[in-house]
DNA sequence: CTATTAGTCCATAAACTTAGTAGGCTTTTA
DNA sequence: TAAAAGCCTACTAAGTTTATGGACTAATAG
């Protein structure tokens, strides 16, 4: 599961994209619509930044906003930056790799099993972007 | 990422597959060769055994054993058993549903992104079994 | 130049989950 | 009836997640 983190980030990056080229967005704005707690979210948005995701002005007329059009992030490229590994288990985690103290990733039928799930789980989240977070409304 | 003891559980499941009909394993034989801590391992495999996926035999000669062959129980099986939610949020679960507070799962763009990941995720888990465990030796 | 707006940053608290341990109880077999 | 082996409950220790408070800095308007 995604830790709330990363899911308010999402939901976060969603509205922002769905603002995208019309000037820099309140933290409280997006806190309201979204209900996110204004303090977390401030730390979740820096972070996007610092990573560089969002960039951000200060003083009036200030806010968040998309660096990039949402088209150029992808979902598992989001996720990464706030959420930690997309995989199941780190032996297979291409990002967050840690090795099997015990078992031997040649032989090891678990690692098999979750690798085939990591590419299945990436083909999708590597194809969907920002601009899909966007509600329908 | 699955918690360890959902890593442990799946280990300890793939070597009883592997001993599948050969009568009841040792909690101590488990332990050692999967190195997993054996009071962990215990609570771990009395909590399948409660789930209907394992049985097991006190005094000498005693053990856990499969109850059904090892390519009748999926992964995506096991998983839930011990580690919960297979989905990445709790508003796409089958088995673990939870509402979101905020939004409207038909126009969510985050529900349908994860909603299509959980199926593709699904499709493998729900189609490799146990057997699929046993190291290839 | 100063008041206001709004993000930055650090420190910490509260809640929850995970991982692991202890130890006595029960059942089975020889 | 003793030894083997699982059963079961409770507990703790540690770590992570979630969230908040408050002081600081930068930008803008007038």
């Amino acid at each position: 599961m995604l830790s709330k983190k990363t899911q308010y980030a999402l939901k976060a990056l969603g509205y922002l994209a769905a603002k995208y080229g019309q000037g820099p967005v309140l933290i409280s704005e997006i806190s309201m619509k979204k209900k996110i707690p204004i303090k977390f979210l401030e730390t979740i948005l820096l972070e996007l930044k610092q990573n560089g995701v969002l960039d951000s002005k200060k003083g009036k007329g200030g806010g968040y906003f998309l660096i990039n059009h949402p088209k150029k992030t992808t979902l598992a490229r989001a996720i990464r930056l706030v959420g930690g590994p997309i995989a199941l288990i780190p032996c297979v985690s291409l990002n967050f790799y840690e090795k099997c103290q015990d078992c031997d990733e040649a032989t090891c039928g678990l690692y098999k099993a979750m690798a085939q799930t990591r590419d299945a789980t990436l083909k999708i989240l590597e194809k969907k972007t920002l601009a899909e977070l966007m509600d329908a409304e």
